[in-house]
DNA sequence: GGACTGACAGATATTGAAATCTGTCAGTCC
DNA sequence: GGACTGACAGATTTCAATATCTGTCAGTCC
């Protein structure tokens, strides 16, 4: 009859089903049924409810990298690149709470259900922060013993402004005060930060 | 018959109900039961279950206030002072969470339930960063415009380490060297930080 | 013959009736 | 007469019956 059933198809509807009904309702039969198919159809394409959840997310935060990676600008300097880049998440973050909240709680839940998938989104994420201390470094603006460590200390130190956990406050008006407050005090770490060594040398 | 009915003895029955029973499903009436009065005798002391619970929430946090206090020292660096300050608040967290789950579970969601607790809690401990950072500016140590919104920046840069939602992470086992780089992201900072005007000046 | 269906077993979620809890207050007891 | 009791109304929670959902698979249909 209709075309054939694909895996994107299903995605895609399943994307609708749980803006619509919210990750706790949406159901495999609700899936189904917007495709017009069995449910036993979905399952021809993904093994379990978890995996189609999983796709789901996966496709949703290979956007954000994405438009993460555009937004770094090779000319800039890298305290501006890495204030633009934090700036860029933090806007993306608090408008898509704000926004569409009831998308943000969606994907908050689908995130958090999964193991496998928080460790990407932040591996990924802390990677591009790497790579932006890694170019300030290169050029004597920041210091450093260990890129790698700096930027997951980057990532922490900001994660009251992207950690769903800490959306709520995001209403506050003071909120980019307290986000310039944080950056800049990041930024000036980072033009002198020596990691303590087990060795001693505080 | 028995002593008279006392707010204190009040408050350490209903410790001792939360401690037993959790948040969920210690009632009023299981604290009148502990103490061998009837649940309207309770009501004389506190006008509500809400005022009741507010009430041990706000004893527990006055001894962690009591504690951070006695972990400053006047002879040490600002730098030094705010590390220990930052350790021993992570600690007592992180050891409070792995020690007594529940109790933490329970302090938790109490803390969480009122509007005014996480304020003056907040406003407490901002308050003691406060005065270790003022006491670097005075010195020369540390150097910044603002010294009331920078500490509120290093509390939140730090949140991580001693915001409850993030609790599942302290098991890490790098979570100390976690904790290290960020400190010392933030004290690296408060050495040369500036936070941006409205009037210009980055 | 390979994509799809639909009936099925066990697991999970929903529902509403019954039980418990919160907060009040007239009355008891020293 | 002031601290305490206990019965009460309305709100909330519990629990068990009922319905729905997940994941499987033998069978249907182009």
């Amino acid at each position: 009859m209709a075309e054939a059933l694909t895996g994107e198809a299903i995605l895609a509807a399943t994307e609708e089903v749980l803006r619509r009904y919210g990750p706790a309702k949406a159901t495999v039969v609700d899936v189904a049924k917007a495709l017009g198919v069995s449910h036993g159809s979905v399952y021809r394409h993904f093994p379990t409810k978890a995996a189609l959840r999983e796709a789901v997310t996966r496709r949703w935060l290979d956007a954000i990298h994405a438009e993460m990676e555009s937004v770094l600008d090779p000319q800039a300097s890298a305290g501006d690149n890495l204030r633009a880049w934090l700036q860029h998440l933090f806007d993306r973050k608090r408008l898509s709470h704000s926004d569409e909240p009831e998308l943000f709680a969606t994907f908050k839940v689908l995130v958090s259900e999964s193991t496998i998938i928080p460790d990407y989104h932040l591996g990924h994420l802390v990677g591009q922060i790497t790579r932006i201390i890694q170019a300030g470094v290169d050029t004597h603006e920041f210091v450093t013993d260990d890129v790698r460590t700096t930027a997951q200390a980057v990532w922490d130190a900001t994660q009251v402004f992207h950690h769903p956990a800490h959306a709520q406050e995001w209403g506050n008006p003071h909120i980019q005060d307290a986000f310039d407050a944080v950056v800049s005090l990041v930024v000036a770490g980072l033009r002198y930060n020596r990691i303590p060594s087990a060795t001693g040398d505080a």
